[in-house]
RNA sequence: GGCGCUAUCGUCUAGGGGUUAGGACGGAAGAUUCUCAAUCUUCAAACCCGGGUUCGAUUCCCGGUAGCGCUACCA
């Protein structure tokens, strides 16, 4: 029976979740849920200084933000905790002590100074800076007398002598020469163990069979692949998953901008979207000509051999582009309950809504989604619906040739005495009946005609249509909301007044 | 410096010993009886360099170059 497929995610709370880091939790989820295999969460928190636990709580917040789930992990247990490492000291412990009864580790007194030395020296004649193994060389015996006796000393591990090989799903066969490679120091002088040795005994005792990691973990895989092999235990496979880089092709961090999942959520990129593009960053499908992954799709065309293993540069008008795809595609209401969130932290809207503003601020967010990238940049274009000011609209620059039109006047002056008119119905239809008679009264038509009136209302020529902008404007002018929505004969009334036709 | 990984349009990529080297983002142009957005159509845009293998390499091999990573008692 062939061995069902074990992946793990092992993050370290130490910061906000990196975008390079979901990618590797996605590929792993992927994997898992294709093989229909176990995926692992596991927290990685031997650097005890460094993690806090409001970064694992995010992280697990972020991680389900995505969509994705775990079968194992420190909230939900399983088979094989514990599940955060620092609550395992003892059995890499228990490890490393029988590492070194069979001889295949060793004590090392060398000090931090020694050894600096050592390495400036080899470095300064050209050679590689590997420990010279001198307590290796060390009588066990008399090793452990001085252990005993209290002498501070750490515990490496015999790297063989043998050249180091493994096989990598993205990149083949891989090999290193022993000679490049240290003694690797497992358990530090002071009795803490050391990463590239706890996660080869997690990963054991978690029965992994695939290890899928970024590719700055290539160079240790060796040292990782000896302790396998001095435990006795069955090595795993490896993928490693290339590194994503920013605009100048440098590895992507925070200089960049937005790198962290909390970042796009924050500006309104839409799980699905971050989730596909993320898919796409170093692997497509084969033919190549699909885009559009949704989660269940991704998950039945994934294949960790399609994976490239060449850098990506990460380019976020894609991922905008996929979002846009996605606030179109997705379901309405959901798509307005986080749109709506957005306007509602703005003070645009309140926070709890009745039927009638609900079913506006829905058609709201219709209108103005087809101008957005993501969600954050909402609030600014709804400026048109909640931040009307006729002194802007003559003052802004970008309008001054279309009000200098010649016609421009009287099809402004004509529209405000509409307007303002008894019979006048605040009515999409009844607008265009408006301004089908000034048409003919002024002879205005096409930009000449509708590019003033729409610097009346929204205070720039170009904007949506006019058929959905008139009810919108209003409806919400006799809605009761944080900042008052201004009638169309409001805004007709206030830029008559601020507007002085040129003669 | 050493070791390792990588190399197709600006970007993400498909492809693969003989192809008009395909798709997508972005860009440009056009259509959509006001504009913008959206949508649709069209266009421009690439096999890093040098050797070798071969009738033929962008594809396979080697070297160079460049980028990135690792080179810790960090993870």
């Amino acid at each position: 029976m062939p061995e069902k497929v074990r992946v793990r995610f092992a993050p370290s709370p130490t910061g906000q979740l990196h975008i390079g880091n979901v990618r590797t939790a996605l590929f792993n989820w992927l994997f898992a849920r294709q093989k229909g295999g176990t995926f692992i969460l596991r927290i990685e928190d031997t650097d005890v200084e460094r993690s806090e636990a409001r970064y694992e709580t995010q992280l697990l917040e972020d991680l389900k933000w995505l969509g994705l789930d775990w079968d194992e992990g420190p909230d939900v247990g399983g088979p094989f905790p514990p599940y955060r490492q620092s609550d395992k000291m003892g059995t890499y412990r228990a490890y490393a002590e029988r590492l070194i009864q069979e001889q295949k580790a060793y004590y090392c007194f060398c000090s931090a100074e020694e050894l600096e030395r050592e390495r400036e020296q080899a470095l300064k004649e050209g050679r590689q800076p590997v420990y010279s193994g001198k307590c290796r060389r060390l009588d066990p015996v008399e090793a452990a007398r001085r252990h005993a006796a209290g002498e501070a000393g750490a515990i490496r591990l015999k790297i063989p002598e043998h050249p180091i090989r493994f096989h990598d799903i993205v990149r083949g066969d891989v090999e290193f020469s022993n000679e490049v490679v240290s003694d690797p120091i497992i358990v530090r002088s002071s009795g803490l163990p050391v990463y590239n040795y706890v996660v080869v005994i997690d990963d054991a005792d978690m029965k992994i069979t695939h290890v899928i990691r970024g590719d700055d973990h290539i160079s240790n895989t060796p040292k990782q692949v000896a302790v396998y092999e001095a435990l006795g235990l069955p090595v795993p496979q490896f993928a490693h998953l290339s590194t994503i880089l920013g605009p100048d092709r440098e590895r992507l961090s925070k200089r960049h901008g937005a790198t962290s999942v909390a970042n796009f959520r924050e500006m309104g990129i839409l799980p699905e979207a971050l989730m596909n593009y993320l898919a796409l960053l170093g692997w497509a499908p084969s033919g190549g000509d699909r885009e559009i992954f949704p989660k269940q799709e991704l998950i039945k065309e994934f294949s960790l051999e399609r994976v490239t293993p060449s850098p990506a540069v990460f380019d976020t008008e894609k991922l905008y582009w996929l979002n846009r795809h996605y606030i179109k595609q997705g379901p309405p209401e959901k798509t307005h309950q986080l749109a709506e969130s957005f306007l509602v932290r703005a003070g645009l809207l309140p926070n709890a809504l009745d039927a009638k503003a609900s079913a506006w601020a829905g058609r709201l967010v219709d209108l103005l989604a087809p101008y957005v990238n993501k969600f954050d940049e909402l609030p600014a274009r709804a400026g048109i619906i909640f931040r009307y000011k006729a002194a802007d609209a003559v003052a802004d620059p970008a309008n001054q040739l279309a009000l200098a039109d010649g016609k421009a006047g009287d099809v402004l002056s004509a529209f405000q005495a509409r307007v303002a008119a008894d019979d006048y119905r605040p009515t999409a239809e009844h607008f265009k009946a408006i301004m089908n008679e000034i048409k003919t009264k002024t002879g205005a038509k096409g930009k000449e005609l509708f590019h003033p009136v729409r610097i009346m209302l929204i205070g720039a020529a170009s904007g949506p249509d006019f058929d959905k902008l008139i009810p919108l404007i209003e409806e919400g002018s006799r809605l009761t909301l944080p900042v008052h929505v201004k009638s169309v004969r409001e805004r007709a009334q206030e830029f008559a007044a601020a507007f002085q036709p040129k003669p």
